[in-house]
DNA sequence: ACTAACGGGACAGCCCGTTAGT
DNA sequence: ACTAACGGGCTGTCCCGTTAGT
C-alpha cells in the first residue's frame, strides 16, 4: 500500500555538493553561512539581505562567503536546494508508516505545515521562490514537485477507490497545493505563521470533505 | 437579498487629496507616475524597481515624482490603495444584479480573478503586499477586507440555508481567500497568470462542492 | 600653399557634447571632473585611478561624477576625445602661417611635442591609448589621425618636389609617427618628458635629413 | 671586428636562485607559473592580470604562486628579467657571424623585432615596462641597455668610417631605440604586431639611409 | 510644477595575501 | 612543496533623496 518515490526536483545524492571541501572546518563554515543566509533571506528577502549581513551573522568575512559561494545567487540557490532536500526525507519517513495513498498525501502536507512553521531553511526557500523573478539565476521550478507527488498519490488513491467519483486526481492535487501554499502564505503575512496549523487544518478539512469518497 | 457594503480597507476614496492639485497637468502627471509605478512594481517588485525607472517610464524626471510623492514608500502605498479601490466598485456592480449571498461571494471572486489577470494596478498591489515586510511603511492589512466581506456574505448565506450544515462561515471565508490567493499566486509564478481562470475554476468548484448545501 | 583639413577622428563640432547641460555650474563641474580625471589617468593609468580619487580631486562626490559620465569608461573616452580635439585647432593655427606642406608637417609635430610636454590632457589621452586594451570601450583608433594627416601633407610635398626621390610619402608618414611617439614615450618613461624636446629634435633632424630633397 | 658585450641590465643570470630549488617538480612549477604570468601580463597588463588568473592558467593554486614569488611585483620582476635575459644570448649568436659593428647593430634590432613578434616573455616584459609606474617595485631601467649597446656599436662604426660625417653615435643610438620601440608599439596597438616586420623595415631603411656613410 | 544637478551612502564583487593543514 | 580555506580591504556602480534653478 506504500507508494513509490515520485520524481522530485533534486533526486541527486545529498551532502557532498562538491567533491572537495575536505577540511571539516570548511563544512562547518559552509553550513554556518548557509544557515545565516537562510535566516536573513527568510527575514529580509533576497535584495534586503546583504552578503555582509550574512557573513557577519555566520561569524566569517565576505571573503569566506565568496569562497564557498561564487555569488549571492549561488547562496540563494543553495538555500532553495536545501529546502527541497527536506521533502524526500519526509516522504521516506512516512512510507515506513504504511499509510494509504490518500492518507500519505494528507500527512505529507501536515508535516510540511510543521516544517513551514518551524524550519528556517524551509521558510527561506519559500520566500526566495516567491521572489524568484528578482533573482537572475535558475531556481528549481516551485510547486511542481509537490504537485507531481500529490498527483501520483491521488491517482493511486482513485485506483483504490478512495476518491469521490468525478474527482480528477490531477486537479485535486493542484488545488491541494494552491490551498496549502495560500494558507501558509497568508498565515505568515498576518500572524508570522503562529496560526499556520489551524489555518491548514481548516483548509485540509474542507478539501478532504470534497475529495474523499 | 443584496448584502450591505462591508468594512473594506479604504473607504476614503473620493476626490483628489489636496484641493490645489486640480490643475489638470498635475493630475495627469500624477496619474502617469502612478501607472508607471504600478508597471514596475508589478514586474520588478519594490526594491527591484528604481524611482528613476518609474520616472523614465512616466516621461518625467525624478524631481517630478518626488513632487507628487514624498518618497518611494508613498508611491507603493498609493499603488496599493489604488488596488483596494477596485473592490468596492466591483461590489457595487454586483449588487445591481440581485444575486444570492453565496452567489455574490463566488461571483466577486470570479471577477477578481479577471482583475488579477488583466489589471496591472491590481497585480502591482498584490505583489507589493507580498513584499510588504520589505517596505517600511504601514500598508493596509492584506486579505482582511476580502475575509470580512466573504464572512459577511457567507453568514448571510448560512442564515438563508444555503450552506451545508456544519460549515463555519468564517472558516469557509478564510479558506476561500487562501485558496483564491494561492491559486492566483501559483498561476502567476508558473504561467504568468495565463491559466489563472482555469486554476481558479478548479479551486472554486471543489470548494463550493464542500460548502454549498 | 596651405593644405586642406584632413580627415581627423573627431570632426564634429566642439564644446556642446550633449544638448542639455544648461546650467553654467554644471559645465564648470564637468570641466573640473574632466581635468581631475586627466590628472589621475595621466599619473596612475586607467585601473590605477579610482573614481573616488577623481571625485575628491575635483571637489565633488562620486554621485556628481556619475551624473556627468555614465561610467568610468565614459570618463576615459571624454579625456581621449579632449586630447584629439587639440590637433585640429593646432592645424588651424598653422595654416594661417602659410608654410610649405613639409614644413607644416614638421611644425605640427614640433608643436605636438610641446603639448605632450605641457598639456595634462594630451598626456592623459596618450596614456589611455596605451592602455586601451584594458578599457572595454571603443576608443578612437590611435595614431591613425596623425598618420593620415602626415600622409596627406607629405604627398603634397612630393608633388611639389620637396621630397627626396624614392621616398614613399605614406611610409615616411608612418615612420614619422612611430618616431615621434617612440621618442615621446621613452622621454616620459626615463625623464618625465623633461628632455622631450631634445629627443624629438634629434629624431626629427635625422628623419628629415633622410626625407627632404 | 666583433664588439665586446656591453653593460646590460641583468648580468647576474646564472643558475637558480636558491640551491634547494633544484627539486625538479619545484623548478617545473616555477617555470609554469612564470610562463603563465607572462601570458597574462602580456594580454592584460599588471593590474588587469590577477594572481588567481595566473595560478589557474599554470594549473596550481595561489598558494603555490606565493611560495615561489613573495608577491605580485616579484612575479613581474621575474618576467622582466627573463625578458632582458634574451638580448645577451642574441648578441652572442651574432658575434659568431663576424659582422661589421653597424651591421651588428642593425641585425640585433632585426632579430629583436622577431622576438617581439613571437616571444610572449619578450612581449610581457615590454608591456610591464610600459606600465612600470603602476608597479611599485624597482624594475630595471628600460631602453638603457639597448641604448648603451647601440651607442657602443655605432661608436665603433664611426671609428671605422661607416657613419655619415656629422652623425653623433649616441644620438643615433637613441633615435634607433625610439624608432624601434615606437614602430613596435604602434604595430602592436593597431595590428597585434602582424605587420611588425614591415613597419620595422620601413623605419630601419629610412634611418640607415640617414646614418650610413 | 517641474528640471538639472548633486550628495551621501550602500552593496556586490573582486583581489592580494596569509594561515591552517597535509 | 603545495592546497584548501579564509581575512580584510577596496572599487565601480547604483540608488534614494535634496537643492539650485526656472
Amino acid at each position: 500500500m506504500t507508494s513509490s518515490v515520485p520524481a522530485w526536483e533534486n533526486p541527486k545524492s545529498g551532502p557532498p555538493r562538491s567533491p572537495e571541501l575536505v577540511q571539516d572546518r570548511a563544512v562547518r563554515t559552509r553550513a554556518q553561512v548557509l544557515l545565516a543566509a537562510a535566516r536573513h533571506f527568510a527575514g529580509s528577502g533576497f535584495r534586503g539581505a546583504s552578503v555582509k549581513d550574512v557573513a557577519d551573522e555566520a561569524g566569517v568575512t565576505k571573503g569566506a562567503v565568496y569562497f564557498h559561494f561564487v555569488n549571492k545567487e549561488a547562496l540563494a540557490i543553495a538555500v532553495v536546494e536545501e529546502h527541497y532536500a527536506r521533502w524526500p526525507a519526509l516522504l521516506n519517513e512516512l512510507q515506513a508508516e504504511d499509510l494509504s495513498p490518500l492518507d500519505t498525501a494528507v500527512e505529507m502536507l501536515n508535516r510540511a505545515a510543521l516544517a513551514f512553521r518551524d524550519d528556517i531553511v524551509v521558510q527561506a526557500g519559500a520566500r526566495l521562490q516567491i521572489e524568484r523573478s528578482l533573482i537572475d539565476a535558475p531556481l528549481p521550478t516551485p510547486y511542481q514537485g509537490w504537485t507531481d507527488l500529490l498527483s501520483d498519490l491521488l491517482t493511486k488513491a482513485r485506483d483504490e477507490g478512495q476518491l469521490r467519483p468525478g474527482v480528477d486526481p490531477h486537479a485535486a492535487a493542484r488545488v491541494l497545493v494552491s490551498g496549502f501554499f495560500g494558507a501558509q502564505h497568508i498565515s505568515e503575512t498576518l500572524h508570522h505563521r503562529a496560526d499556520l496549523l489551524d489555518r491548514w487544518n481548516e483548509m485540509r478539512d474542507l478539501l478532504t470533505s470534497a475529495i474523499r469518497a
